[in-house]
DNA sequence: TCTGGGGTCCTAGGACCC
DNA sequence: TCTGGGGTCCTAGGACCC
């Protein structure tokens, strides 16, 4: 869109440190393969004038937000599926009013963005990608209204280009004779299902045109985020490894906060070039837990400093390392925790008798480990499982009540 | 010499609880 | 000699996606 001079041209773009290809045009696909590093390429690439590019990802995510935008203007509901996909959903909609629409929103997308899309329309999610990649190599848009549709498209679909097979599941599906999409449309369920666990028997389900996969509307706060890179240059020095790792965990903790969220475990890892079969290998991770959910930068990168002294070796060639977040409570109920905690320290301190004291505190819960500690500070005595959602949990401490009150 | 980054879900098995 | 039943949580490992 940028340089319209490139198009029809072959151009590439490349991972990070420029390592590695990950993005083609048409006009390279037959001889340049998907994520091939870029020096095995380089030949090729020089061979046929193929222009290079660095990635851009912020540039990606721009115009990714504006298609997205033009979408859900046109359907009555939507889910951003990735960067660059876009489940809409046309719920009562017949077919023959499906594809008009559709048109007008490929011309307008291309239009107000400048960003050609390819639009596969079918029952369910499954259906509809497959529809896409006829789509994408003919007309742009590809509707499928019955089961001899589905039939049809499936018949000529190889198996491995259905969405949810993979490398492995191809080679299994290979070893028992089965090509196509609609041989495996018609496998028998307990077979699936042995073999495939639910996720295979949902996609067989889909190609029969019966919904497994909901759209999901509202998009969900993250599970886990992670910070990684691999190094242009080894890193071997334990200190510039603490600067790396504690950039890392301050990135984190920005896309923690940018979502709402707050983080109760930490991963660190770090591995050594494994493609290098010359150097020694080394390879480790560490995880802790946090004593309270945090989406404090200071706060987490202590944790995940202290998990890197616990992992590092010296003496070698490090190529990559990372930094991973898990456990996540949004960050408002760590806040309405802090104040839950400080009510009930409150009340505890009125009360007379541990008699009254013990048949309060059975009904705590919350985010922090310690419920009373910034209240009134006495001795930790035995480690339990406080009663609530252990996941986001450390084990916490319990107070000595008579301590508390003597100390009030 | 040079080989990406960031996610999700499912299952089995163990620890632990009452 | 005989050794229950029902549950949760967590982790590792394996698959997948873009």
């Amino acid at each position: 869109m940028f340089n319209p001079a490139l198009e029809g041209k072959p151009v590439v773009v490349l991972s990070n440190n420029d390592g590695s290809i990950i993005a083609r045009s048409n006009e390279v696909k037959g001889f340049i393969q998907m994520g091939q590093p870029y020096f095995q390429a380089k030949k090729m690439i020089d061979e046929h004038k193929v222009k290079v590019f660095s990635s851009n990802y912020e540039l990606y995510g721009n115009m990714s937000g504006r298609v997205m935008n033009v979408l859900s203007g046109l359907v009555p509901e939507t889910e951003v599926y990735s960067i660059d996909e876009c489940f809409l959903n046309f719920p009562g909609w017949q077919p023959d009013e499906l594809l008009p629409h559709a048109h007008l929103i490929r011309d307008r997308v291309k239009k107000w963005t400048g960003i050609p899309v390819s639009i596969g329309l079918a029952p369910t999610k499954t259906l509809a990608k497959a529809a896409n990649k006829v789509a994408k190599k003919a007309e742009g848009i590809h509707l499928i209204r019955n089961s001899q549709d589905i039939d049809s498209l499936l018949e000529n679909l190889p198996v491995d280009d259905l969405w949810g097979i993979g490398r492995q599941y191809n080679k299994l599906l290979k070893a028992n004779n089965i090509q196509t999409a609609l041989q495996f449309k018609n496998l028998p369920d307990g077979w699936i299902q042995k073999h495939m666990t639910i996720m295979g028997l949902r996609l067989a389900y889909e190609l029969r045109g019966i919904s497994c996969l909901p759209l999901e509307k509202v998009q969900q706060t993250k599970k886990a985020i992670c910070t990684s890179r691999s190094f242009g240059q080894y890193v071997s020095a334990y200190t510039e490894m603490e600067e790396v790792a504690a950039n890392f965990a301050f990135k984190c903790c920005e896309k923690l906060r940018k979502e709402g969220s707050a983080a109760s475990v930490v991963t660190v890892f770090i591995h050594t070039n494994s493609f290098n079969t010359t150097l020694p290998q080394y390879s480790n991770s560490r995880t802790l837990r946090l004593p309270v959910a945090s989406d404090s930068t200071p706060e987490i990168i202590h944790y995940v400093l202290k998990a890197l002294k616990a992992i590092y070796r010296p003496g070698y060639a490090y190529k990559k390392a990372g930094v991973i977040v898990t456990g996540i409570v949004p960050s408002n109920a760590v806040q309405q925790d802090l104040f839950d905690q400080v009510d009930r320290a409150k009340q505890l301190l009125l009360m007379k008798t541990v008699d009254e004291i013990n048949k309060k505190i059975g009904t705590g819960k919350g985010i922090f480990n310690s419920p009373v500690k910034f209240a009134v500070q006495t001795h930790a005595t035995k480690q339990v499982n406080w009663p609530m959602q252990r996941k986001y949990l450390s084990p916490c401490y319990t107070t000595r009540w008579d301590d508390v009150l003597k100390a009030s």
